[in-house]
DNA sequence: CAGGCCTGTAGAACACGTTCTACTCTAGCG
DNA sequence: CGCTAGAGTAGAACGTGTTCTACAGGCCTG
């Protein structure tokens, strides 16, 4: 039973996501997630052992487990950290582009360089995300709504629509998808950015960009 | 070292896609394939063990290994048996609709629907094809090229130009993609045939459905 | 026929994710 | 102050994917 993510709604003082616990929790909580992405940074999905993780954050096998229930769950919540670093520096910058589809290409594009230039960590958070089962859907969910609100944000769409929203899915699937490929070696950068334009433009305008 | 599996340019006899070793081997390859979707449809992913399967499929864990260097490899390759057997008889019907959205729709939702239900079944195989790493993308590949190429015969397109293929390309990412948000209970039935009605639409005609 | 290679078998062994046990420490409460 | 519940720790133990070892049968070649 999963503290229930965000219902960031009513905008409290929001000094981080989480903020459960005493001092010491959210300390070790950040060591941890800090010790995976390290690990996950220098060696993928198979680099980042339960006890390596465990020891480079200096925390018990045991304790580890309490505070994140599987190698998933861990590696996802790390990804849903690197989003929300990724918005919140999204929020702090302006978007260039003249049309919404151009500003969100600018953030997709942007990110996907940035993870392109870790391979490695990109590799072991998009295959956990990819593999999540039933039991992670939360985080991955909360993984998706950072990814929609982020997208929101670049289209200057402070209150999206359903039918927004669906779009925003299956752009985020897209780029998921891509990523995949990508990390799996099956397409390269250029393909990767290619077909992520192709997608935003036909998604959102209707029109083909070349 | 796997066997580079096809390499079907010229129209050999092909009595069926693989068609190396002896009629021995080719029958304990299908007994293992046999065993896995069994064991997969009965329980999903975490049900189809090594073990399990070498015994189901009477042969030694050794030899399962042989066929199939892992896991991964054995789903995804239960996988691309699946979606030939679906081509296949895709092949001996004719598609219904109008346009050649439509027919794609209409070939996609009947797949979908076949795969929802056996949700165990498309739990497993849908995960595992997500999951494989850079030793089983050619796998992966071919999975791919088989939906691509069952794309373009449902829309009628016997060469899909580069185009096409991409767009083909992104329309498997998203249904994917949507099964395995379905797999995972993040999305209904419902969600699921909505999400690939809409994208076929905006992609292949760059308008909406309704 | 003998030798060697390839495939298959049985089963031990190993690696890593996960769980369990026994103990310690500490904060809060009577 | 002493006690208890909860959180943390160290480490054993377990399950399953994967690898390794030792051996047997069959087939080709000399």
């Amino acid at each position: 039973m999963p503290p229930k993510a965000t219902s960031n709604t009513a905008g409290m003082t929001a000094t981080s996501n989480d903020e459960l616990g005493s001092t010491a929790q959210r300390e070790r909580r950040k060591r941890i997630l800090d010790a995976t992405l390290a690990l996950a940074a220098k060696g993928g999905y198979e680099a980042v052992q339960m006890r390596a993780v465990a020891e480079k954050a200096d925390v018990a096998l045991g304790t580890l487990y309490r505070y994140f229930p599987s190698k998933v769950h861990l590696l996802v919540a790390g990804l849903a950290r690197e989003f929300q670093r990724a918005s919140d520096k999204l929020d702090r910058a302006k978007i260039p582009g003249d049309t919404p589809a151009d500003r969100l290409l600018f953030v997709i594009g942007r990110n996907t360089r940035l993870m392109q230039r870790d391979p490695h960590l990109t590799e072991a958070m998009v295959r956990a995300f990819m593999f999540a089962d039933t039991t992670a859907a939360a985080e991955v969910e909360l993984v998706g709504k950072l990814m929609e609100s982020m997208f929101a944000r670049a289209m200057g769409k402070d209150e999206p629509t359903e039918r927004d929203s669906v779009i925003f899915h299956m752009i985020a699937d897209v780029w998921m998808a891509n990523l995949v490929a990508w990390v799996t070696r099956r397409a390269s950068a250029a393909d990767v950015q290619h077909r992520l334009e192709l997608s935003i433009r036909l998604l959102l305008e209707g029109r083909d960009g070349g």
